[in-house]
DNA sequence: CGGACAAGCTGA
DNA sequence: CAGCTTGTCCGG
């Protein structure tokens, strides 16, 4: 190498240089510098350093050793040394995922990286042997021979199935296959992956949380639990890996980018050579069409559901309200005999917040709605209050200028007074997000609860849940409203616990739809036809999975999709553009070739709608 | 992203 | 024309 004479003095011929990724968002550009000499031969691919970068100082991830630095450029030495960064295996999947959702590569460096600076990494501790659960011979042999096997598998068992004999078994087949690297459980919130944690710990497995234990993952423990960040987990080799409850949505991020781990460990599982479970009770057609699907006998599959009991309400009177009598008399009964304590509470679901969501004049008739964007207005407090812009107005109608307005679609807040009327106690309010882990709820320790779809993530255990106007969720406009509604179902069944379970409770819904397909597969337990129905028609008419999306909007939009080649673009209303390809390797690859421009543009890559 | 710098506007 | 705002460019 030609020895090149630099402005500060120094030679680039003898130096070692590492090309960087640095952590500012909207620089995806690749920058090279001198590694000062104290640090030779310490950095490697996935290292953190800081950097000098137009006179301030950054954070960057070492991307490349000895790269070719561009002629003509004096590059400038590090600035500090930041510890221990994702292996280089990670790196990689990291620059995959920043092409698959048009996102920066250092949001995703970022979420592979130790929240604080990490200079060594444990030794590693033998693999212990995890004991055999007896209680579930069948899905413990499931896993096991998944263990043994290769590729992706779809696995389909009722909600309230427990997975840990099946991890057990997966444990058990993995050790026995003599497969190097880690196994990483996935599951969707953070208080469920640790206590899944504790109890793997309790049996002897040698597991570790991430990423509250970046390092001991980073050393390849032999097993790993975490979330969604979790698919970017720093293990050097993956050596198999399951996903719980797959069709969670939060394993989709909702904030930009939206990048979905399921995808994630789809990839990292297919480039490691690892077998990968993803276990759900009612498969998405995504899911369906990731993998092949592996279904329980059906008499087992169906004694993993709860029991289900749908209320036909097409002959009640649509002014009594939302609470139907069979529902009263349930609710009295469950807190008569005993059913229903604190730790058991009955409840009731609602998803409207507020007091009401729909009002109309008592005298002339006319809607209230918002003179500005025309939506219903919802009570809040002694106003009325606009759920899209936000703006308040009197109480009085618009129209006439009566003060007198009737309630057509009444809230969470308004129904809890009509249930606690009505089963002679008082109903706590599960609304909103929940309070600070010191912070006391206002419904902990009633044993009646009402609450929108928040208290089916609240509560752990119940003696019934209700659901008292399901409708909403079966008629919803979203594309995947059925799977949504199906999954809402399984979710509440794991509260009551399985038809098989002794003193079983049930799943309670009120409905006009009672022959609605979504229905049926609950009550049959088998999700099987509801899911092949839906992806037969996702095929025919061409929607995701066999067609990809993607929606681009801001004030550079239309701009940046006119400079697209190989994709279909639509206009959507204002700047939002819709763009379609065949598959993710044409979207994806037209996305990156077009620069982002001066003015804001937002990818959202596999969109959840329109 | 955020600093540097240039072009544009304003008021005395 | 100093002093300020707004916009565009670019980073090793």
């Amino acid at each position: 190498m030609a020895e090149q004479r630099e402005p500060d003095g120094g030679t680039v011929g003898d130096r070692e240089v590492v090309r960087v990724v640095c952590d500012v968002a909207g620089l995806s550009r690749r920058f090279d510098y001198l590694v000062p000499e104290k640090w030779r031969g310490q950095l490697r691919v996935g290292s953190r350093v800081r950097v000098a970068l137009q006179g301030r100082r950054v954070g960057a991830w070492v991307v490349g050793l000895d790269p070719e630095p561009p002629s003509g450029i004096a590059l400038s030495e590090l600035t500090g040394n930041s510890g221990l960064g994702p292996p280089p295996a990670v790196v990689d999947l990291a620059e995959w995922a920043a092409w698959r959702w048009a996102g920066p590569v250092s949001f995703f460096l970022k979420s592979a990286s130790p929240s604080t600076n990490t200079w060594s990494l444990p030794a590693r501790p033998p693999a212990a042997s995890p004991s055999v659960e007896l209680a579930d011979p069948a899905l413990s042999e499931i896993g096991r021979r998944l263990a043994a096997g290769e590729g992706s598998r779809l696995l389909r068992v009722g909600p309230c199935a427990d997975p840990l004999p099946l991890l057990e078994g997966l444990l058990a087949g993995h050790a026995a296959s003599g497969r190097p690297g880690s196994v990483l459980v996935l599951v969707p919130a953070v208080g469920w992956s640790e206590r899944l944690t504790e109890r793997l710990a309790r049996r002897g497995v040698a597991v570790v949380h991430e990423p509250s234990d970046w390092a001991r993952a980073a050393a390849g423990w032999p097993v790993v639990v975490g979330t969604r960040a979790s698919a970017l987990a720093p293990l050097p080799l993956l050596g198999a890996a399951v996903v719980l409850d797959a069709h969670d949505e939060s394993y989709r991020d909702e904030r930009s980018p939206n990048w979905s781990a399921i995808d994630v460990v789809v990839e990292r599982a297919r480039r490691d050579g690892a077998p990968l479970v993803l276990v759900s009770a009612t498969p998405t057609a995504a899911l369906l069409e990731a993998a092949p699907l592996l279904t329980m006998a059906p008499a087992r599959e169906h004694s993993d559901w709860p029991r289900l009991v749908v209320c036909d309400r097409r002959g009640a009177d649509p002014r009594t309200g939302l609470i139907g009598d069979e529902l009263v008399a349930l609710f009295r009964r469950l807190l008569e005999d005993g059913s229903a304590h604190p730790d058991r509470p009955v409840v009731a679901v609602l998803n409207r917040t507020g007091r009401a969501r729909l009002l109309a004049c008592a005298d002339c008739g006319e809607l209230v709605r918002c003179e500005h964007c025309g939506r219903a207005l919802a009570e809040g407090g002694d106003e009325l209050v606009c759920p899209g812009c936000a703006r308040v107005r009197p109480r009085v109608c618009a129209a006439c200028g009566s003060t007198r307005l009737k309630v057509l679609r009444a809230g969470v807040a308004r129904v809890a007074t009509d249930l606690s009327a009505l089963v002679g106690e008082e109903a706590g309010e599960v609304a909103g997000p929940p309070r600070g882990a010191q912070g006391h709820e206002g419904w902990e320790g009633r044993r009646v609860l009402l609450g929108t779809e928040a208290v089916l993530h609240r509560v752990r255990r119940a003696a019934v849940v209700a659901f008292l106007d399901f409708d909403q969720h079966l008629l919803s406009s979203r594309t995947d409203a059925q799977e949504r509604a199906l999954a809402l179902l399984a979710r509440a069944g794991r509260l009551v616990g399985a038809r098989s379970a002794k003193g079983a409770a049930v799943v309670f819904v009120q409905t006009r739809l009672p022959d609605e397909p979504v229905l049926a597969a609950a009550v049959r337990g088998d999700p099987g036809p509801l899911g092949a129905a839906e992806l037969a028609l996702r095929r025919q008419l061409a929607l995701p999975p066999f067609s990809v999306l993607a929606i681009v909007s801001g004030p550079g939009a239309p701009e940046y999709v006119a400079q697209l080649h190989g994709v279909e673009v639509t206009a959507l209303e204002g700047d939002r553009h819709l763009v379609r390809a065949t598959e993710h390797a044409a979207l994806c690859d037209a996305l990156a070739r077009v620069p982002r421009g001066r003015a804001g543009v937002r990818v959202e890559v596999d969109p959840q709608s329109v």
